[in-house]
DNA sequence: GTCTATAGCCCGATAGAC
DNA sequence: GTCTATCGGGCTATAGAC
């Protein structure tokens, strides 16, 4: 294990505040704080908070994909990988407390007044819907009637309305709920 | 129409300003200024912008469950009344130019570290399933075989994941796809 | 490339005149 | 019950020593 440097943690100590704490109310002297560091070495490495932001968006986004690729990588069977994401998704949320989806949360918060935010969570939520539509195709094709589209939507569409209900629940209750809504969609 | 009182006239431009610019981003100053009073004024009637977060959680609840009453109001037919509720929810997106649900903003903005809030939104929520459970069940009294309450969570949590994706991309899209998807569940 | 000190601004909230 | 003035503190960001 290389030691982590400084710009490093600075990203992963100011990543944590944001998710727990919300953009907003995570101050510059908290991020110094507890990553030890002074204020003028944070804006060498970091030309704004907002650049810190950006930073935030891709690291979380890089995990998210690379942690799905793990949690799923011993399963070939398509119908069993679908479900492996839904699995995925609740681990997530239960190992955040359900603090819930990092691109949903910072969307709410600062989305509308940031074109860029707004852009990349757009993006962000496109390519997990593209993945998903992947992992069905994989599945369409020993299948026959069967809509692909409106399965890959609906999963889709379940997966968040399961992430943002568990998140003010505080449980996983939606998660068995949907997974049950999906086996059935895929005899 | 009586003349709009002092009071309500800060709620409705708080409210306003929490829900497009959010709740942290939104200052007394602003508040006083748009509504053209005092920061005395406020103070006054309002003991912190605490108090404010509260009035405006209950007069958005109740106007959200008076909309939906206002829109439904002509239809009696259990299964275009679930419909209905797709459109009323569809028509407060389009109407909010695509700014989300209150409930899901303000839990995902503050939510954590405001229990009153927290609780509130929970129940919000838990009151909006119920509606659509009365719902599902005054169709279900017509058919056979059918889970009334699998068809409530799948109904609930679809609406959930559309409400959020549009607002994420700006456009009703999700809403065409889940009026399919649930219009397939109420044969 | 790390540090301290501080500028300049805005925040929520209060005091007290009228 | 509305107003103005102001407090005390936190904010992001910069300047400049080392």
């Amino acid at each position: 294990m290389k030691k982590e440097k400084v710009q490093e943690r600075i990203i992963r100590v100011a990543s944590d505040l944001f998710y727990r704490q919300g953009f907003n109310s995570t101050g510059i002297n908290q991020i110094i704080a507890e990553a030890d560091i002074a204020i003028g070495s944070l804006y060498n490495h970091f030309t704004s908070k907002n650049d810190l932001l950006q930073a935030y968006l891709i690291k979380e986004e890089t995990e998210w994909f690379k942690g799905f690729e793990e949690h799923s990588a011993k399963i070939s069977e398509p119908k069993q990988k679908i479900l492996s994401l839904l699995d995925y998704r609740k681990k997530l949320q239960k190992s955040s407390k359900f603090g819930g989806c990092h691109f949903i949360k910072i969307s709410a918060e600062v989305g509308d007044s940031s074109p860029v935010v707004s852009d990349f969570v757009k993006k962000h939520k496109g390519k997990q819907k593209e993945m998903i539509r992947t992992l069905v195709n994989g599945y369409a094709e020993s299948k026959k009637e069967f809509d692909a589209d409106l399965t890959t939507e609906s999963i889709f569409l379940l997966i968040e309305g399961a992430v943002v209900t568990s998140t003010i629940n505080k449980n996983a209750d939606s998660f068995d709920q949907i997974q049950k809504m999906i086996e059935a969609q895929l005899p």
